[in-house]
Formats: C-alpha cells, sequence, structure tokens
DNA sequence: AAGTGGTCTAGACCACACC
DNA sequence: GTGTGGTCTAGACCACTTC
C-alpha cells in the first residue's frame, strides 16, 4: 500500500527531489522573489507524492529561508529582503590539519590568577577571587598564527590547572566537562602591543593590525570561558562560501 | 482515529514537546555528549505521539545539531565534538538603523572602468573589458563607519551607472536583480592606507587597523559582484551570539 | 464555503548495524 | 533475526485567509 519508489531512479527521497525542483524554478528566476509556489495539493499531483511529502519538501524550504509560508495563504519565493550570512568560526588546530599543515602549540601560561574588576563582573565573582588563565601560541608549520588567551570558571573546570593542552586542546577538553549552552562572538581589528607583534613575529616592516576573535562563553546560565584569539592580519582570516540551498536556517521572512 | 490534543493543555505541537524533553535532558547533562537517546519507539511509549512525530522531533533537533543520528544505531547527544560556530554579517545599514542611530551615505564613485587583470579574471572577463565600480562611504551618527568598494559585473546589473544609491542601497537593488546563488567572504585585519584613514577620519593617535570583509558573489554560476567593506577597528566589530537550540544547521556529526 | 498550511496517526517498506 | 533510523502513504482534524 506504500510503493516507496514508483521508479527504480536514483535514490534521491522524493521530498528531496520535490525541494530540489522548486529550489531550481525560484534560482532560475522562473518564479521571482514573492512569487506564488505551489500548493501541497498542486504538488501532490505534480509529482505524483502524498500531502505529508509535499509538505515536508516545503517545510524545509521554509527553514533554510528560501519560502515564506503563510497559513490560510500559500507559500511564496524567498521575499527579496536582505539575506543573512554567516561566518564560519572553528577551532584553530582542526583548520591547520585540514588544510595539510602541521600544527604545534606552546603553552606560555597555564595558572590561578586574583580576577581584576572587570573580569570578576563579567564571571559574577567578587573581585579577587580566583580564576583559571591560560596563554597558548598556536604555530602552522613553525609559523605563529594564533595567541589564545584563556579565562576560565573554576567552578566551570575545576581541574584546568592539571590538563597538558599539548595532548588535547582547551577547547576539546572544555567541550568535555560539557556544551556551553550559549556563546558570544566579537571579532574586531586592532594595532598589537609590542608584547603581541613579538609573540606572534611581526616584524617591523610588516602589515601590523591584527584580526581579534572574542568568545564568551556560559553553561546553564553561568559564566564559564571568556577568550581572546589574535592573529596576525596578514596571516590568517575567517572565511566561508555558501550556495543556495545549504544556507544556515534563518528566521522565516513573512 | 486522530486525536489531536489528548490535552487540552497550552497550544504547543507535541513534535515540539517531544523536542523541549529532550533538549532539557541534553541541557540539564542528565545525558551528557555521546549520550544515547530514547530511540523513536521509545518516544512512541513515552509521550504517546506517533513514530512520525517522534522522528520529526529528532530530525529536527538533528539539523540543529543537537543530536547524532546513525541508522541503525541510534540516537545520540551533541557529539563532544568542536561545534561550528556562525558569525552574522548584516547589511551596514540595517544595523545602524537598527541599533537605533542615523545611517547616511556619500556616493565617492559610480562609473564605469577597465578591469584590470587580475579583476578580469576574477570575472571571467578579457583584461580591459568593462566593468563597473562604485565607492560609498557609510556615516553612523555623521561619522564614518564604513568604506563600501564595489566592482559590478555588466552583464549582472546593465544599469548600474543609473542608479541613486543614497535612495536605495547598492545590496538592495542588487538583490532586486536576482538573489546571488553563491557568496562566499573572507574577513582580515589590515593596516590602511593613508588614502582610507583619511576617508575614515582616522586620527594620527587613533587605534590604526581597519576590518575588512571581502565578499564575492555569484548568480547563475557566473560572478556578480565582488566588494570590499572596510570599517575602523575601532569603532566596528562583527557579533553574534547564540543559544543552544537556536543555531544554524551544521553538518550532522557521526 | 473553499482553499491553504499545521499537525497527527497507523501502518508500511527499506537499508543498515549488531548479535 | 532484531532493533534502529529513513522514507512514504492515505486519511484525518484543525486554524486561518479569502471569497
Amino acid at each position: 500500500m506504500a510503493p516507496p519508489d514508483r521508479e527504480p531512479a536514483a535514490r534521491v527521497p522524493l521530498y528531496a527531489r520535490v525541494k530540489e525542483a522548486i529550489v531550481e524554478r525560484i534560482a532560475s528566476g522562473q518564479i521571482g522573489p514573492g512569487g506564488r509556489l505551489p500548493s501541497e495539493h498542486e504538488l501532490m499531483a505534480e509529482f505524483g507524492v502524498s500531502r505529508m511529502t509535499a509538505h515536508r519538501a516545503l517545510r524545509e524550504l521554509s527553514a533554510a529561508g528560501l519560502v515564506a509560508r503563510v497559513q490560510g495563504r500559500g507559500s511564496f519565493a524567498a521575499p527579496p529582503r536582505p539575506r543573512l550570512e554567516w561566518l564560519e568560526i572553528r577551532d584553530i588546530s582542526d583548520e591547520i590539519v585540514a588544510s595539510g599543515h602541521r600544527h604545534r602549540v606552546r603553552v606560555l601560561a597555564q595558572e590561578a590568577t586574583r580576577a581584576r574588576a572587570d573580569q570578576a563582573l563579567a564571571f559574577g565573582l567578587r573581585p579577587g577571587a580566583r580564576i583559571f588563565h591560560a596563554t597558548l601560541l598556536h604555530y602552522e608549520d613553525d609559523v605563529p598564527v594564533q595567541i589564545e588567551d584563556r579565562l576560565v570558571s573554576p567552578r566551570f573546570a575545576p581541574d584546568f590547572l592539571e590538563q597538558d593542552f599539548t595532548k588535547e586542546t582547551v577547547a576539546a577538553y572544555l567541550l568535555r566537562l560539557g556544551p556551553a549552552t550559549e556563546t558570544e562572538h566579537v571579532v574586531y581589528a586592532t594595532t598589537p602591543s609590542p608584547e603581541i607583534r613579538a609573540l606572534l613575529e611581526i616584524g617591523r616592516d610588516e602589515e601590523q593590525a591584527c584580526l581579534v576573535v572574542l568568545r564568551r562563553t556560559w553553561s546553564g546560565g553561568l559564566p564559564a570561558t571568556q577568550t581572546e584569539f589574535i592573529h596576525p592580519g596578514a596571516r590568517y582570516a575567517l572565511g566561508t562560501r555558501s550556495s543556495m540551498g545549504d544556507r544556515p536556517d534563518g528566521p522565516a521572512a513573512p
């Protein structure tokens, strides 16, 4: 009673074929922005699928932001509203290894310190409270490409000082303790101090600007970590590339 | 035969309740990273829902990256693998207006030029071919915060020179012509030239580094635009914040 | 009233993993 | 073989919009 594959064609799920067909009509301009899409019943007739299958195709396109659906009215092609774009932030060691290079890390500091007033505020502690700190320098083929400067809440990672971060990434260790429930990223450019320049081996004549990624995480509502990733501007860039249809979820536009 | 609401409770769909329950177990640590989740049949029994409903809950959590599913084995809590993080890139005028400030733009250039060798290569044209160029300077409350330097393919936007970009954003105009099918972003830090410094009104003593977002777009396989957004490092940052469960799609980890 | 999307069910066939 | 997830169907009830 359920013919799962009416054609011995390629093993592409029906809902995926329906999605492809709709994306094709939008991408080719055949349905312009704001234009009306076939209703679920029309898709049932056109592709010979059940309503659940037609519905799934439209629902997933809606989640992907390519299609807007309004109950009682119909489905429409992506509205002419600026789409959000997304920049991927990955772990530096992954990136280096994935690009076929050699990754090495030096642990410059791994200690307990007293929280300064601003740090205490950020972590919800009293000034002078004990907090963990670590500074790591990441090399790609012996060229320094990132300074990782971390503050970690002792509440979140009590055994932080006992870890060997040349064996396991700090990020991997922290993830092992429990996933962050909230994450904040800020990216900006800055002119490095002489100390930073020395660590990153930035010559006097070399491009001096640095790219900084500031990451703050929370776990279960409590601040867990705060990290500055500092990169030499001339040797590092964040990048991403996306195609229509494989974009991350965006707010389904009205 | 289909009791749609066995309890007159709040109007929350069943699949959403199942999702919430699972997220709760993961976020509370009750199911630690890599831990096993109830199977679809177990969820059916526990929540009294059909298999389709249990499946939808798990499928959406899988798309959100919180759950990994493996055919034949089962469903598991977010694996202890570095999650991808995402940085949002938005239109500068939107950002300024959304934050309650005043946006103004000056058109510094809007012309047809001859493509340099590298530009011709990027656009798939012969060197010296006609190409459109525009430079805009964006102000937030009369303080310059972005230089927008664009190259646009005449094939994609034949009437580019006739537009009034003080009335309509370049991005909005281009979107009107047709959505980009592919987009590439690269973010890096750089030390600005004296010309750039002058335009952005960066003083001699001021922080000099600039944040550059390079965006390239394609439409239907052909290069459409290439843009450099240059920001003073001290006055601009990219930022984002995300919570567990509302993250964009990532590759469902094995 | 008719059409639309939003949800839900019961049952089915399949591919895959593990024992 | 048993259990898992992946897909699909036919039909149902509901809320909403439009006529």
